[in-house]
DNA sequence: CACTATTAGTTATGGAATATAGCTATATGC
DNA sequence: GCATATAGCTATATTCCATAACTAATAGTG
């Protein structure tokens, strides 16, 4: 693909000092996004070696809590669609975290249940995780690590 | 895959009451991650009726105001891979948004201008935005939407 | 100046999260 | 009984993000 040349030398620097981003940085999203993922691989980082990854960690932590939830009650907790839970609990399931039992009221659906290792694996991924997001929030007091945790659920209400 | 009967009748409820990630909601990335989630499609359905997804209209953005940046520039400002702003960076191209320039004292770079049309779209997407994410914050008074930002760039430095 | 290393942009590719449509088996409501 | 809805599953497509490798051009070093 052929290009111009610059109609005339391109100035040294006729925009203003800052980072390049300073009008993004005044949308909240762009700061959530921004903040999101440096959790969110902190996160994975964290996870990784448990064997698990942020979405299987997840779905296995509200197993955990909720003995007998089904993968629709699970999908629709975490927010996400039903189909893709099902290669997730798959990958669960393989590795004996938890298991699928049928539920005699209704055949239609299972009953996800944790199996002993997989409660000891969230304990311990849940610990490590939590003190990796103590660490990556050492910036922020006690008070603004509630404060930002209950702005952030304003925003996602459905309690 | 044949899968066992439930070895007792599934409880009715031997769980506590509340939501089911009761437990993920003590971490800050998750509750990050569902904030951020909600922004951002907010933001993505915003941005369509112009033409825009959110990574073309931040690159955009970046570029409008930022004449001359280069490619390189603008991915490390937007924390994002040299190779994934090409495609982006056409698509503003293809669209008259933006232009590649030639730098005449480093041929191996290009120079980005927004176009008058660019800058127009920015400007009226821009609008859109904001205003689509104070209807989002309704909930949240000026100091809170102020501290929440505050926040989140505390945990994503670098200015 | 020659040679090496580095950088800018590009291309190709793969993984992971996410969204939709359609399927089977089962359950529910009239 | 029959239409409708639901639970789980399969397949598929998209988007985002990351990595590796390539080229052209530049910078550094002897």
């Amino acid at each position: 693909m052929e290009r111009k040349p610059a109609p005339r030398p391109a100035p040294v620097a006729d925009t203003q000092p800052g980072p390049l981003d300073r009008h993004l940085r005044s949308y909240a999203g762009y700061n959530l996004k921004r903040a999101s993922n440096i959790m969110q691989s902190n996160a994975a980082r964290t996870l990784e070696p448990f064997g698990l990854r942020i979405t299987t960690f997840s779905a296995l932590s509200v197993i955990v809590d909720n003995p007998d939830v089904t993968q629709s009650q699970l999908a629709a907790g975490l927010n996400m669609e039903r189909s893709n839970t099902v290669l997730i609990i798959d990958a669960l399931e393989e590795a004996n975290l938890i298991g699928r039992f049928r539920v005699p009221t209704d055949r239609r659906s299972y009953a996800l249940r944790a199996t002993l290792a997989g409660m000891k694996r969230r304990d311990a991924a849940a610990k490590a995780l939590a003190s990796a997001e103590e660490e990556r929030l050492a910036d922020l007091s006690m008070e603004e690590r509630a404060q930002l945790v209950d702005l952030l659920r304003r925003i996602d209400p459905l309690d």
